[in-house]
DNA sequence: TATTAGCACTCTCATCATGAGAGTGCTAAT
DNA sequence: ATTAGCACTCTCATGATGAGAGTGCTAATA
């Protein structure tokens, strides 16, 4: 961000060992610099203005009588400072009508959420040849539209929660016997009448500062509801779809088996990710981190381009690439970027 | 199963063979196996052995120097007529107290069957270093406990399925915005009365045979029922729990890329998967499928060990292993069954 | 003074020859 | 019927060789 005291040249070349190394990994070199891209250099200018961007730690040379390849400084002054972002038309030129198919695509399946979040997220690892990740809208920021208990079993319930947004979620839980469906029903008309329309995690803290509050009116409906629904809420899963380890295997930054073992290993557990992705998605906007700079050990030579979707302006959860650093951040932006907004206008 | 021809001796050298070779993936010589199996031969009448079970097809060699492998029909007579199944106590001894450990751990999550099933997979893997397979129940197939539905938005409506064994279906469905709630009780309570008991596959009979039948009384009660009953079962999904793809990536018959990229092809389309292993799902017993004994193209270099597990005698759905086909067959064979077995006792 | 041509130098990579090692098949002896 | 012996084959690791690509430096040039 800071670093805007190069001077045009040396940002030319830049770009243009960065360009030509996210389209083919080799290490590039000054006089396939000069050929490919027709500035007025010779190619001993250009060596030797590659010789100070190495300097700079934005280049480096895998050994003495190779080309250059960028370095992670390297990436990320590029996208911070040369690389512009795709336009629509420029990229839709290349792709077909991308948006308006996604937008189609994700409109048709826009009633199930689950199987949209799936789709999304191969339709991401396809278009991109990266790998696509979705987080759900986190339970506790989505509207509560409603809750039902469904008696299954002797001492067991099923509760239905539906939030606003069309994520159903269901689970079992152990309830006294002695409860009857008609307690359950009053239960569950008291939360749906009372509470619908706020998040859950503020009904949580409603129920619990409302049992404080009125311990006069404490009365066993009340105590009975904030226990079963602190049951019903307490989803363990860390659900996150991921998509697309096939397809970044073809990529020849993957052509190794150690390296396939590395980014395997970083996607295995997926909540890891998923941690990683939830603290992004307080904040707005397109982030990007490029290899070291992530904070997930496992992740230290990949990048990540991530951006989070809302609904009506809260931000819900995260979609994401992840790639080799060599990655097309242009291209990647763009369309984590769009598909997101996308997202977000379904959800308006 | 019918070659019962090979005596004794041969017999023998095909075991060490196979059984060193599982063991590790070298070529194994006629020198290796007189020293570390000491039966009374010389190596040389060893070669003479081996030089036959080759001409019968059951080993092979990589090139004229190197020891002898077995191929795809060595290891079905291995696993047919020489391997002994392991014995529980032999391999706990390997391995802990498996069974207990296993069966205290989904007892555990019964209550949560989606979450069972992801713990058997996970378990599978980690314990065998193969990929884990398992379907849960066929939808079709299982036991219809009750159905309900919610009112979700105007004119969308969320079916709640559950069935005997704690699975929980859920879809939103499109309906008529003039089905009141009251309606939609009525048709719940009409099927939850009427078909409780039954099958998910029978109930859609039934119901269109009574609706044949009874032309006079057919009402609109039915009529809505069954149209809505019919939206509600077709669930899209082919879901199918798979897991362990890194960690086989550690097995040294995975230490090349275009074998990681064979196995991934292979489980990344779950429809594929599911639809070979739906097909075993009528059958009892332990299915092995070795190499290009595989029905699956993509999967004609590997092998698969496949059990069923039943509710009461009615099979449900299925759980295996697949692995490189030099498998270990004594083991995975255990621990497919045994699986298999103790989720069968947990669901009855 | 900034750029460039020229050239020696370095490093990789593919190719080839070499030889040790492992294992075989065959023949002759037991 | 089995086995010892031996010539033979094939792989694999090693090292030498040379082409190719690209650099850094120096001296010439605009």
């Amino acid at each position: 961000m800071v670093m805007e005291f190069l001077d045009e040249r040396s940002k030319q070349i830049l770009y243009a060992v960065v360009q030509s190394y996210i389209s083919k990994p080799d290490p590039v070199g000054s006089r396939f610099v000069t050929k490919k891209y027709s500035f007025g250099f010779s190619p001993a200018t250009v060596r030797n203005i590659m010789a100070d961007l190495e300097d700079l730690g934005f280049l480096s040379q895998p050994h003495t009588s190779a080309g250059r390849v960028p370095t992670d400084k390297g990436y990320r002054f590029y996208v911070d400072s040369i690389m512009g972002v795709r336009e629509a038309g420029e990229f839709d030129s290349e792709n077909g009508d991308f948006v308006r198919q996604f937008a189609k695509k994700i409109e048709n399946i826009r009633s199930d959420v689950n199987n949209m979040f799936v789709e999304v997220t191969n339709s991401l690892s396809m278009m991109s040849n990266y790998i696509g990740v979705v987080t759900p809208p986190r339970a506790e920021k989505t509207i509560f539209n409603r809750i039902d208990f469904i008696r299954y079993k002797e001492d067991k319930v099923v509760a239905i929660l539906l939030t606003e947004e069309g994520v159903i979620k269901n689970k079992i839980i152990g309830v006294d016997p002695g409860l009857k469906q008609d307690d359950l029903n009053r239960i569950a008309d008291y939360l749906n009448t009372e509470y619908s329309g706020q998040t859950i995690d503020e009904i949580k803290n409603l129920l619990v500062k409302k049992a404080y509050r009125e311990k006069a009116l404490w009365d066993k409906l009340i105590a009975r509801a904030i226990k079963i629904y602190e049951q019903a809420i307490a989803f363990t899963e860390d659900d996150v779809y991921v998509s697309g380890l096939y397809d970044v295997m073809n990529l020849p930054d993957f052509s190794d088996i150690s390296k396939i073992r590395e980014i395997s290993k970083a996607i295995k557990d997926k909540h890891i990710i998923l941690k990683f992705l939830d603290e992004l998605s307080d904040s707005e906007g397109v982030h990007v981190f490029i290899g070291n700079e992530n904070p997930v050990e496992e992740m230290k030579n990949l990048s990540v381009v991530a951006s989070t979707y809302k609904e009506k302006e809260r931000p819900m959860g995260v979609i994401a690439l992840i790639g080799p650093t060599r990655m097309d951040y242009s291209k990647a932006i763009y369309m984590v970027d769009t598909i997101a907004k996308c997202i977000s206008r379904t959800f308006d």
